[in-house]
DNA sequence: GTCTATAGATAGATAGAC
DNA sequence: GTCTATCTATCTATAGAC
């Protein structure tokens, strides 16, 4: 369904190597096609229920299948976590990214930071399944996994920095204020806001824009 | 060990009415005190482990105590899991409530919303198992109990929505930026804050400080 | 690739002696 | 109030037929 969701390098269920082997057309396309299936309904599951409620059988049943057919798919239930969290992430960075190099070359370190704002929170008030998981079971892995994708979202995390860094060059933030702990507090604004967000009066870009004006200019009439 | 952590009026426990119709003066004493190092347990392990993970076991070894011996004094694991958080609701509210209150009577809108910025980041970050263990485990709690807490953090909202109300009739607010809106913003801000704080070269206060800035006047050299 | 059957382990909860 | 023993349910994961 998206190519984040192609098995990484490191998968070691046996049986997915016999049929990599085989090379069969027609067999890996139904096997990509199953695998993405239960990628999906676990996507959706850990979004709805958090991870250790999350069973085998509920992510079997919505993907049609069995509970024990998955594990021709992945090795263990972390393994699916593992894979979710990875697409998410890369959801994540590529909805930011995409977002920044859309501006023109000469866009202000404002505009810069608007438009990553624009898409972090698109990406995270999106409904995607994925970055929904994502935002929901961070806190629910093993300590092990956790601090395997702390690495991973520092890396994604280099293009807020250098924005930063930028903004902070071009005179644009206060003396008064730690860049780190301000690009932090602006993170919290955006990820928790699927805590508390609701499709009705206001858009996911509604909400980006606000955020944006209170990063900027803060709320008081100037 | 604390006045909030004395049994809701709704305890079901068979042993407990038990205790209570005999009124040992020194009984009760000492069953108040176990029941207290079992909460307070059950408080740093859900902190630490999530609330899927904690065991009965995990909570009765740190509280010196055996597994069926917790169900004198609580009807289940989820019963726990509900006292922590009502603690830990009463315990941030007192915090918000207090730091306002201590304010001189004439005390402006921003210098109410700023003390209570900086009693709601205290709380989350005084490292107290309550306030912490809320904040990690209340989106993994099953959904029944967390619509019941939301109807608490709600009215526990009231302070702020009357502080934002008031400001807003002060002028303070910009007439671009939804009171609701922000108030959940800012929420953000506060609370995911556990998520990458550490202590060290900032303190709570700090980081209030520096919320509380943003929130005003934004990052942008005026 | 999928299905049935089941192993193996664990944890919440209860019974009842003391 | 606390302890030992145990029931019962549930879930991950594996074995092996098809």
């Amino acid at each position: 369904m998206n190519e984040t969701t192609k098995p990484p390098a490191s998968r070691t269920a046996p049986a997915r190597k016999r049929a990599a082997g085989k090379l069969a057309q027609a067999g890996v396309r139904k096997s990509e096609a199953t695998r993405a299936r239960i990628l999906d309904a676990a996507a959706e599951i850990f979004w709805k229920k958090g991870f250790a409620l999350t069973r085998l059988s509920d992510i079997a049943k919505k993907a049609k299948t069995q509970s024990s057919s998955i594990y021709y798919y992945f090795d263990s239930r972390e393994a699916i976590v593992e894979e979710v969290l990875r697409v998410a992430n890369d959801r994540t960075a590529m909805s930011v990214r995409a977002a920044v190099e859309a501006l023109p070359p000469d866009a202000s370190p404002r505009d810069k930071l608007t438009a990553a704002i624009r898409g972090q929170v698109s990406s995270v008030l999106s409904g995607d399944p994925y970055t929904s998981a994502h935002m929901k079971i961070f806190d629910q892995i093993p300590p092990k996994m956790r601090e395997h994708f702390l690495i991973v979202l520092d890396e994604n995390a280099e293009i807020w920095r250098n924005i930063f860094f930028e903004a902070r060059q071009a005179g644009l933030l206060r003396e008064d204020l730690d860049p780190a702990i301000v690009r932090l507090l602006l993170f919290g604004m955006m990820n928790w806001s699927i805590e508390w967000y609701r499709p009705g009066r206001f858009t996911p870009e509604d909400i980006a824009t606000q955020a944006a004006t209170i990063l900027f200019e803060g709320i008081a009439k100037s």
